[in-house]
DNA sequence: GCCAACGTTGGC
DNA sequence: GCCAACGTTGGC
């Protein structure tokens, strides 16, 4: 099993909206990084939800997939802000596994705690500058970060 | 709102 | 294939 962690923007989609929706397509992401991680995801893999561009950023929750990618419907509609002109059905580019709602903290685990972390200092979030969307965690990360929940 | 970091694009 | 210009992400 892998884990991994995903960010999303919380008026973008929250953890209450996957909450609410159960399940969800995780579509939109266009950074070829980002999107080999979310093809080698696999079912049963744990994925810890990251509210960005928050106040304060933070982790705020778990998922699960249950389904491994299938091409994101959305690079094919041209109504679409994710729409890909260079993508096609017999070549799709962008794929998106399905995430279902595993928990929300109760205590959002907020980047500053993070950082005060020893064994999370390596954590592709925590590095200068990264921007990657969605990225492996090793399971003494995503075991030292649950033990912070309260 | 600012800006550093980084990815992508396109001219050459 | 280089690299400048530009766009985006995301912390602060």
């Amino acid at each position: 099993m892998s884990y991994w962690l995903v960010k999303s923007e919380p008026n973008t989609y929250s953890i209450d909206d996957l909450k609410r929706d159960k399940s969800t397509l995780w579509d939109g992401i266009r950074n070829y990084q980002a999107r080999n991680y979310l093809q080698s995801m696999k079912v049963g893999d744990e994925v810890l939800f990251y509210h960005s561009n928050s106040e304060p950023s933070a982790i705020v929750g778990l998922c699960t997939v249950t389904k491994t990618a299938v091409p994101d419907p959305t690079q094919f509609d041209k109504k679409s802000k994710y729409y890909d002109d260079g993508a096609s059905s017999e070549k799709p580019r962008w794929f998106s596994p399905t995430f279902k709602f595993s928990e929300a903290f109760e205590q959002p685990i907020e980047l500053p705690a993070l950082r005060k972390v020893a064994k999370l200092k390596n954590m592709v979030l925590l590095q200068r500058g990264s921007r990657l969307s969605v990225h492996p965690v090793t399971v003494d990360e995503f075991n030292s970060i649950l033990a912070l929940r309260s």
